[in-house]
DNA sequence: GATATATATTTAACATGTTAATTATGTTAT
DNA sequence: ATAACATAATTAACATGTTAAATATATATC
């Protein structure tokens, strides 16, 4: 059996909790946890999307998406719409609320994946970057 | 805001999802999920551990394992004993069935990762999963 | 040796992950 | 226009993720 430390599944599970071990700290005191971040900033980048498609950019499966949709909605962080061309279209885009709270975590985010940088080495940093861009690309297609 | 793209969780993400997705219907002929074969593939290497060290090498945390350990115990996978010296230590060691299971899923994991190497390029996984335990390495230091 | 402190594990409560089934709406073919 | 098929979202059931609290056992101090 090849080692543990040289499977590339727990190689990247190993890195990210490396990594998000920074930013949680301070998502929670947003009161948000990874997941909602990520279906946040998701909406912030490309604005109105229906539910598979935010999905899909934000990592999180289906039924989850239902579950945290109801939640963020309650929150007032998420509007829930009808796509009036096709009926079985849930349509979701970020409050005003939630724009203003992006705008705080934002530089807040910039400045952790800085200390990041630091920490791992800016070059090897983008490298990583780079290198994980392309197997995932590979891969998918 | 830096673009999702951009973003070393969610690439760490994403990459680890494209990987994933090849591993995960050969564990499922198993009745395994991937954290538990995490957990099996640990002890395997390790030898008997106790829940805590176990915890850190799966990169599963500590009620989770709790679950697991109930679970994988009564389909006679693990052998649960007490630490002598130490009662508070739970002791966790793979059973025969589990070695057998193990002896059987690792050539079938080995060539799933060669498929993988040779859909990202040898090269660049290789790299890739030096940098992984570059970033990781500085980032819990 | 009793008390305080620390550590290992478990339990609790609620969140997301995962797969399969269900429901609602659209689309296609006849 | 209806039947058959396809797609979007939700629900259901059970697993793990996460944090905080509880429990059990060790260790240290006085």
């Amino acid at each position: 059996m090849r080692e543990t430390r040289k499977s590339l599944p727990i190689a990247l599970l190993r890195t990210r909790e490396a990594v998000m071990a920074h930013f949680r700290p301070m998502l929670a005191t947003y009161g948000l946890n990874e997941q909602q971040w990520r279906v946040i900033r998701v909406l912030e980048e490309h604005g109105e999307l229906d539910a598979t498609a935010l999905a899909q950019k934000a990592y999180v499966l289906g039924p989850s998406l239902t579950r945290m949709i109801k939640s963020l909605a309650e929150r007032k962080l998420l509007i829930i719409g009808r796509d009036a061309r096709d009926g079985r279209r849930t349509l979701l885009r970020l409050s005003t609320k939630a724009k203003n709270i992006v705008a705080e975590i934002a530089p807040l985010s910039d400045k952790i994946f800085q200390e990041i940088q630091m920490k791992s080495g800016v070059g090897d940093t983008d490298e990583l970057l780079r290198l994980l861009d392309i197997v995932a690309t590979r891969l998918e297609g």
